[in-house]
DNA sequence: TCCGTTCACTAGACCGGTTTATCATTGCCG
DNA sequence: CGGCAATGATAAACCGGTCTAGTGAACGGA
């Protein structure tokens, strides 16, 4: 037998559709009695919804967009977005929400993504990640009237809800603890400058500087990948003034940066210490292990998730959810200085 | 305005909602003249195909599902899953196809979500993943119909196509190598048993050590976390009869693995080499680096995807797209034995 | 007893496309 | 010039749900 439908219940309890409709969804308009017999009827026909039929008449799509702007190739490689994938994922799935993923090549191929899926009624809401200075996507999200949140914050995005971490403090706890430890020429290796959370961290590190009398503190930006954190590293350490703490921005960026260091002679913690400012294996697993800012990205998926759940259960409602502040783990590659 | 509809288009051009259809899908049964007419104002109305309705009408859904059955906070540790997830992604975008992702407990749960994905018309076909020994999925999407395609293989998948590398030949040759190296004690520290990968792996192990006579060759099974794969090499180094060489199902483990052997001061490569059978910069980074059996992931995705998108284009053919056989990446990890 | 209200349910429109059956023109051929 | 096929277009059914207006019966209060 084909597909079974509403209709075909509704002949098999001996009602009409819209009685199956109102007892399938639970909603006023059928005795208990009636409703009871009705589900059993689906139960044995094995009936499931027909998603498209639903959103015709505006009903959810039961699933949430995720578009990443980045080249598809580096993806695999930043532990970063796996693990709040996951995160976003499991949460998401408690609700039987799916997740519609796309990998585009720019911000403005993103925004065509939204408004395709918006106006196909594909997804109930969208997360944005990569919050870029003055993103576009913000103002084009709020055009759609459609459900978002940003992950990655805080900032103006006008009514768009988002979920965050303080980075600015826990650049400040990196830099204040190093300074603790003797440390006067700390570097910050970063990812790439258009992106708000560089942003917030190389600003972070400039305050801390001014407000320690740190005078030789600076960013490098790169583009986040191993190579050019490598590249990085060997500039600085190559240079004159050669720093005795590295931050880096991402924990893939700090083990190349181990490599460029022990490459060079240069031993990490005592001539050398480095912070990564993302945590995962990779930095548990190097020799020496990295200390590094930690939080759990699975968590912040989740977060990110349930923030998105509670906006689409009220959209009018604006949520700025701030989580845990990533907190420094202390391992072998950092040490007081040595004089 | 609303959402504008083939029926605005239909006033505004002067013809009917057929003709609008007729034309929109370049399909006989307009003048060219009406259609480039009907086309023009489609484009001036910011026109947008809803795709629910035309789901209904059974068409395509321009997405494709991929169900994951494993622990969601392991995912974003295993770099494969991430590069593998980058590959389909970039080739489906290229057609403008979404790929619809769900995290789920087991099995059984994926193939509800198959069921109910098919039947909601979400998904236009399925990607399976961790095929297992006897896996009830291939039944299932026999018998749902659908197309889909198994990464990994080969196997006897009924109907089901597949893409999938040669991990028996892979195997052989990391083994050839270590024992033209001298090795005769060589270890496998392995995944999951029920994944027909690990079998498949083991028992390629187990031929080569018939073949060039390695009595000592074993395979140990793990849940491919760097814990366990930590856990085994602590278990074969500390052993009466210590392994003079390690493969690893996966460069996590593998890295675990070098971690294990320098706190128990096993120097590597010299009393010990290692191999991982899975290449990521995780592998590269390390001190030393470590040998290992390379292939492209994200094009093996991409593979996964074409070889999809063909199923999707003629349901009717199966695909068996076998891919290039992981070459063995000779880095410092590896060296003759010492006598 | 009669009227108003509530309750349970039905019929049918509707969502936005696709597709089929039908029809009017036009062109071609014998 | 008549008959037939091909072409271009239309109207309406259809997909599988949701939702509104409406109906009939039961019930309660004055």
């Amino acid at each position: 037998m084909q597909r079974p439908t509403i209709a075909d219940i509704a002949r098999r309890a001996g009602v009409s559709k819209g009685a199956v409709s109102f007892a399938l969804n639970g909603r006023p308009g059928v005795s208990e009695a009636t409703r009871a017999r009705i589900l059993r009827v689906a139960e044995e026909i094995n009936w499931r919804p027909h998603s498209a039929a639903r959103a015709l008449g505006g009903a959810r799509a039961d699933a949430v967009g995720l578009v990443i702007a980045r080249p598809a190739r580096t993806l695999g490689v930043e532990p970063f977005f796996a693990r709040l994938l996951s995160g976003l994922q499991a949460e998401f799935s408690s609700q039987s929400i799916a997740l519609h993923l796309m990998i585009v090549e720019d911000t403005q191929a993103e925004i065509e993504v939204y408004r395709s899926w918006v106006s196909e009624r594909r997804v109930d809401g969208l997360v944005l990640i990569d919050l870029k200075v003055r993103d576009p996507r913000i103002a084009a999200v709020e055009e759609l009237k459609i459900p978002a949140v940003v992950v990655g914050g805080p900032g103006r995005h006008g009514r768009v809800s988002s979920v965050w971490a303080d980075d600015r403090a826990a650049m400040l706890s990196a830099v204040e603890y190093l300074a603790v430890l003797g440390h006067t020429r700390i570097a910050h290796v970063s990812g790439l400058p258009e992106f708000q959370h560089t942003q917030r961290r190389s600003r972070a590190l400039r305050d801390a500087a001014t407000r320690l009398t740190l005078p030789r503190a600076r960013s490098l930006h790169t583009d986040f990948s191993d190579a050019q954190g490598a590249a990085a590293t060997r500039k600085l350490l190559a240079g004159a003034d050669r720093p005795t703490a590295i931050i880096y921005d991402s924990d893939l960026m700090a083990v190349a940066g181990l490599g460029v260091a022990l490459e060079m002679g240069v031993t990490v913690p005592h001539e050398l210490s480095i912070i990564s400012f993302d945590d995962s294996v990779l930095a548990q697993l190097t020799h020496p292990s990295l200390t590094a800012l930690s939080r759990d990205t699975y968590r912040f998926g989740v977060q990110a998730a349930q923030t998105m759940m509670a906006v689409l259960a009220n959209p009018a409602k604006t949520k700025n959810h701030k989580t845990e502040t990533p907190r420094l783990i202390t391992r072998e590659s950092t040490s007081p200085t040595r004089n």
